[in-house]
DNA sequence: TCGCTATCGAGACTCTGTCTCGATAGACTG
DNA sequence: CAGTCTATCGAGACAGAGTCTCGATAGCGA
């Protein structure tokens, strides 16, 4: 798989200095990360980047489609670098850790009767190999 | 299926009038509404009832697990009176709709190895019925 | 090089949701 | 029924996330 600064460029979007920073630290992380948490790591490298800019960024990738976004209730929306890739979402309630979930059946089929559906994100929500070992 | 009232009132909730305004207000539609779209509902019953009043009562209902909540990127968090009965959601990218989709398979099977979980929303994407006969 | 257009940065602004705190209303006891 | 305890209420200030505006700047094609 390429990088995400590679696939963004191959998709048409115009890589300026300041979106290839916050695609470069969006790809150097394998979490799910908030808009907030990516500015200090963007401006590490871009000291004067702004806050606006990172969000039109990040909406930016999101249009390609090389980027996804996922929103839990209560929470500030995630950005996934791995879009590229279908995955679901598994959601850790005790520790809050999101995990990738290789995609096994297309759940599309599931759509009633009527809808069209082109994809479909499922979230599972328990505990993470590390929270269920525990008694707590 | 007992109106949501009547099931709070089962799952011992102290059902005071504002809550049971906020219930009804939530129970009589079959969309999937945000706080706010709630609070001019229940005032119609309720005259002075506040918009802290209204999460709270929320908050309290999903508690419950009588009351599900879930969220789309951008938009603010949906309530949705039927989470007595597990279901997923079909979201049509034209018009906005969220539709119950009656569960089918279970999906927490699809966790991965050593991620205990416990429940499982899918969230598909595409368009209704409506928005997917037109042409535009 | 010129000029068009997309993008940028700063910060004000909007919107959603939370918190505080004094007041009030339910519920329980005797 | 009165007293008391506690959960809930309402108002509004507050906090955090995200958007918008607008003048400035940088890419890019001609």
């Amino acid at each position: 798989m390429a990088t995400l600064v590679e696939r963004l460029e191959a998709s048409g979007l115009r890589l300026t200095a300041q979106r290839r920073a916050i695609a470069e630290a969006l790809d150097g992380t394998d979490r799910h990360v908030t808009a907030d948490d990516l500015l200090p790591q963007a401006r590490a490298r871009i000291p004067e980047i702004g806050r606006a800019t990172v969000y039109k960024a990040l909406a930016a990738f999101v249009a390609t489609g090389q980027v996804g976004e996922f929103a839990l209730p209560g929470e500030p929306v995630r950005y996934d670098p791995n879009a590229g890739v279908a995955h679901h979402h598994a959601v850790c309630d005790a520790c809050g850790a999101v995990i990738d979930v290789p995609i096994g059946d297309d759940l599309t089929h599931l759509a009633p009767p009527g809808f069209v559906a082109h994809s479909g994100d499922l979230v599972l929500h328990g505990r993470c190999a590390a929270c269920a070992g525990q008694t707590s």
